[in-house]
DNA sequence: TCTGAATCCTAGCACTGCTAGACAATCTAG
DNA sequence: CTAGATTGTCTAGCAGTGCTAGGATTCAGA
């Protein structure tokens, strides 16, 4: 029936309209403002519509979440492909993260920092959480010694340190390519 | 006028009375449950005797995370101290502080986290906050070949990505000995 | 005991996430 | 083309939030 592959096609274009605004309010003015009401008018319908697509205001960060994740797949993509060695890879793929988490903090935030109901190491989890960790295990696995899975790990985090700190104003506010390159030189083994 | 002192210390036992009670509610029901009639009710006032001691509830938890600040600089001098030599030192620091994140996620959360007023890098920084960076800048500085400074930071945001990625069960519930031993072994330069 | 000051609480505002129930638009069947 | 069922949408409301104005109460000093 056509009828109702144009309505599923109706809904879901009202679904990415409302993650989109979503989008929007939280990287203008930070999740806060983001309430449904407000969220509401954006998309100019009434608060209820929103929970006919998604079962609450989390469910929606989570759905950001996701759509932050693959951009950031795409992103480690182009930062692997555009190095010529394995050195040039580990840098480029920290500076396109460090990046992309200064240029995009709300979808940061939602994907790394609020609470969530995404599951990341277990089975269940969304193809594309694992396929972003590979992207950064591909580009750390050459300087590994024995365990590139804690490497992975110890690497990101150091990256999600530096991307959350900074963006508190916890750390200097200049130095930004000094910890770059104090963070790759340690990975890469004081070469 | 003894009075007047009394009146003081009584006001003072109040206002630790507040803090005790909103890092004991935000330690077992996390911050969103320290509200400010929760709050009132734990130390048996009414909501207006919390605004008599802070300016408002980001205030309260900013206390929460001085307090804590204080904590963990103690906790790095032990862990430094108990240390024989440098290597031990960096291992005995990085685990006290992943132990202390782990333990008191409430109160890291509001020292580290959250948004908050406290300024971190400039000159009206509190002592305490500088005390706590030293404690990890000394531990640091011996493995350090040119800047220090970034070198602590990013060892730091290592250690706080580790710590967040982990509570936010990010990271494999796992491996949490691999993890430290895999961050000393970069930072005391491939021995 | 009386007076002025300090202290504390009640009540309320404007906001939040979320939902029940009324209403309107649309599709289906006769 | 119409009657009935199904969707879709909105209004209104609940219980909760941070925060504050103004009145009631207690207390200190004379």
């Amino acid at each position: 029936m056509p009828t109702q592959t144009r309505r599923e096609r109706a809904r879901e274009e009202r679904r990415t309209l409302i993650l989109r605004a979503a989008r929007d309010l939280a990287e203008s003015e930070g999740w806060d403002a983001v309430t449904t009401r407000r969220l509401a008018e954006a998309v100019d319908y009434s608060q209820p519509v929103l929970y006919g697509h998604f079962k609450n205001m989390d469910a929606i960060a989570d759905a950001v979440a996701l759509e932050g994740i693959a951009e950031l797949t795409e992103v480690f993509r182009a930062a692997r492909s555009s190095a010529t060695d394995d050195t040039a890879g580990l840098r480029a793929l920290a500076q396109a993260y460090l990046e992309y988490a200064d240029q995009h903090p709300a979808v940061y935030e939602a994907m790394f920092v609020r609470r969530t109901d995404l599951q990341f190491g277990r089975s269940e989890t969304p193809a594309s959480l694992t396929d972003a960790f590979n992207e950064i295990r591909a580009v750390v696995e050459p300087f590994a010694t024995d365990d590139p899975e804690s490497l992975t790990e110890v690497f990101w985090s150091a990256l999600h340190g530096i991307a959350t700190l900074t963006h508190g104003r916890r750390l200097r506010s200049t130095h930004h390519q000094a910890r770059l390159e104090t963070l790759v030189s340690r990975f890469i083994g004081n070469k």
